[in-house]
DNA sequence: GGGCCCTTTAGACGCTGTCTAAATCTCGAC
DNA sequence: GTCGAGATTTAGACAGCGTCTAAAGGGCCC
């Protein structure tokens, strides 16, 4: 479960509205990697006069705010992840779908290694099929 | 030194054209990870005549041929890196640029140990800042 | 030269995302 | 409750990147 919506909005300094509500409902709930278009297209089924505009606007405030990440894993594709912790992706080469990695399931090392680069965040990016077998 | 271009096209069967190799010439020696306006604009520097779509349809056949292979890693970027070997991706914060960082820099485990994957490929992609210092 | 097939071209088109100017809403001050 | 300033939303125009299409061009074998 989680703090209810509004009170999230509120604690990043967002000022709640029907809009946003509407958006975060959506975005902060799925387990999904949606894209802006399909953020519309879903958020219009509830709030139909909504605007492509304030869907893209109220999104990328989220990301402003730190509420949402920005991921860009294969073309034409910018997509959004409500999951803040770091975590790693596995795109699926059939679907394009993708799926979260914890973070615990690889061991990444020498990074603090690296000369000449200062890191902020890292991930592993992972592509192939999906197998029988579900995730560890 | 690599072998001659045209030999690198005729090997995987593309037909050599002025235009593939002028395509060719640039994008495989680069060292760079350059966007497909950006060839299109190298490009038109030695054949003012080509077009927008040729560079496109060259780059696509020439990753689907395995001489170039795409990276998404930012948004609205889709780039192209002559470099087949597998390595790893840093990203620049401030400039957008992508620097490579060698395989064996970085050390990645439990890959093979993943459930539910068939891991074609992975690479890990950091973001941050340059620092003063060089690349390890 | 003639014919066939591959390649290239210019421009139209489509999709994703941003911008603009006007309309609407919110909320505190009165 | 009313007012007004500032924030928010809206529709549609616009921009950039990439693809598609139909026609033109080129290479090569007969």
């Amino acid at each position: 479960m989680q703090a209810d919506v509004p009170e999230i909005l509120r604690r990043h300094g967002i000022q709640p509205s029907a809009q946003r509500l509407a958006v975060a409902d959506y975005v902060l709930r799925t387990e999904d990697h949606p894209s802006a278009e399909r953020v519309f297209a879903k958020v219009s089924g509830t709030l139909p006069m909504i605007s492509r505009a304030t869907v893209y606007n109220t999104l990328n405030l989220f990301v402003r705010r730190g509420i949402l990440r920005q991921l860009v894993l294969a073309e034409g594709n910018v997509v959004f992840d409500p999951k803040l912790e770091p975590h790693h992706h596995f795109v699926d080469d059939a679907t394009g779908e993708i799926h979260d990695i914890p973070w615990d399931a690889l061991d990444v090392r020498k990074v603090e290694a690296l000369r000449g680069v200062d890191v902020r965040e890292y991930q592993v990016v992972l592509r192939g099929r999906r197998s029988g077998r579900r995730h560890s």
